[in-house]
DNA sequence: CGTCTATTTGAATGTACTCAAAAGCGGTGG
DNA sequence: CCACCGCTTTTGAGTACATTCAAATAGACG
């Protein structure tokens, strides 16, 4: 069950497997139907998960009801509303399940506990905030630097599961563009591809 | 000399004159003129640095060579390329002192000592990351949600030094907009200011 | 099979961009 | 102290990319 939470833990730490049980009895084991949500905007976040099978959503909703997804997460990744998880104050974000999903949950208190009394927890947890920090930078640069046919090209290369297990409205709200831009600039892609073969 | 410091630190952790005195035998001051830079975009970023006096940009060079400011920082504030100074891999980032500044910087070896010597350092590190991230994904919904007026605004309300202390081009650069695009925004601003009070 | 949603296509619009030039400002040296 | 130089900001004109709105087509699911 807790296998591949732990293979992603000992990437980054070593644990004993007392340890390890500690911190899996701060767990909660939830089941999510597709499309339900483990955190709502407006709502406290009190969890942060790992999910274990599954992929999830976050997304913001502007004054204009536009929905922005700020995060696509597949198995091994965690997701939350952090400010909302740390503050205690309302969230901004909403997190969905693109799939049915399996994810472990660990609430703020838990959480603080854990970094009391496990301190290669709290080092487990300061690298694994580094590593998000600097992939958010690097799409954040991407953003500003690049068009969005050469992000999307590199999203598709870097995760090839994107398009095959997330709907194409989705991936164009996570480019920052509208589903009839990436349907064009699909449209575009393959009719280079098929110049290139004839 | 340290004082700032201290009390920015102690914002989030209590620490011993001890524990305090330890951290600044591992910082260096550096004094640094307004244009020169701390790190390079292609060298290793060898240092994280906390701003004591002055502020610095920090900019990524895309394959066009535009600028792109990915962070402005004034005193209290952190600046490094982290990926580069987790890692010890070349800089995507050039970090540069936009008036004359102080700093204090950290060097890897001792940041890693640190985390390991002083449980509450790698506590204050969590939590300075975590707050980065919490303004950074903020920084990012903002660019993917609103117009650049909107961002301008917020940001001069949020952080009025700004128009005081840093070029206008800079500021623009900072919001994902060319100098052009801010000029005519503010004037629209200011023609509007003027609709209001006549 | 029919309904609902997702994707594609078309046409008109808009926001910010590029390129070019003028105006403004600040610092330096004569 | 003023004239000049370089850099920043403003303004103008034309353009590009993505948007909006609308409609048609395709696909998925019960």
């Amino acid at each position: 069950m807790f296998g591949q939470l732990r293979a992603h833990i000992e990437k980054r730490i070593s644990i004993s497997d007392e340890e390890f049980d500690l911190f899996c009895s701060m767990l909660e084991v939830k089941h999510l139907r597709k499309k339900s949500t483990f955190a709502r905007a407006g709502d406290i976040c009190r969890f942060q998960a790992y999910i274990n099978i599954g992929c999830m959503k976050t997304y913001y909703t502007d004054t204009k009801m536009r929905e922005h997804v700020i995060q696509i997460g597949f198995e091994d990744w965690w997701a939350a509303d952090l400010k909302s998880f740390i503050t205690n104050q309302p969230a901004d974000f909403t997190i969905e399940a693109l799939e049915d999903s399996e994810i472990f949950t660990l609430d703020r208190i838990a959480h603080e506990k854990l970094m009391r009394t496990l301190p290669s927890f709290e080092h487990f947890f300061r690298l694994l905030l580094q590593r998000g920090y600097v992939s958010l930078q690097q799409r954040f640069v991407g953003h500003v630097s690049r068009s969005a046919e050469d992000r999307y090209l590199t999203l598709i290369k870097h995760f090839p599961s994107m398009e095959k297990r997330i709907p194409q409205h989705t991936i164009a709200s996570y480019l920052g563009i509208t589903p009839e831009a990436l349907s064009r600039i699909r449209k575009t892609q393959i009719e280079r591809q098929r110049g290139k073969n004839s």
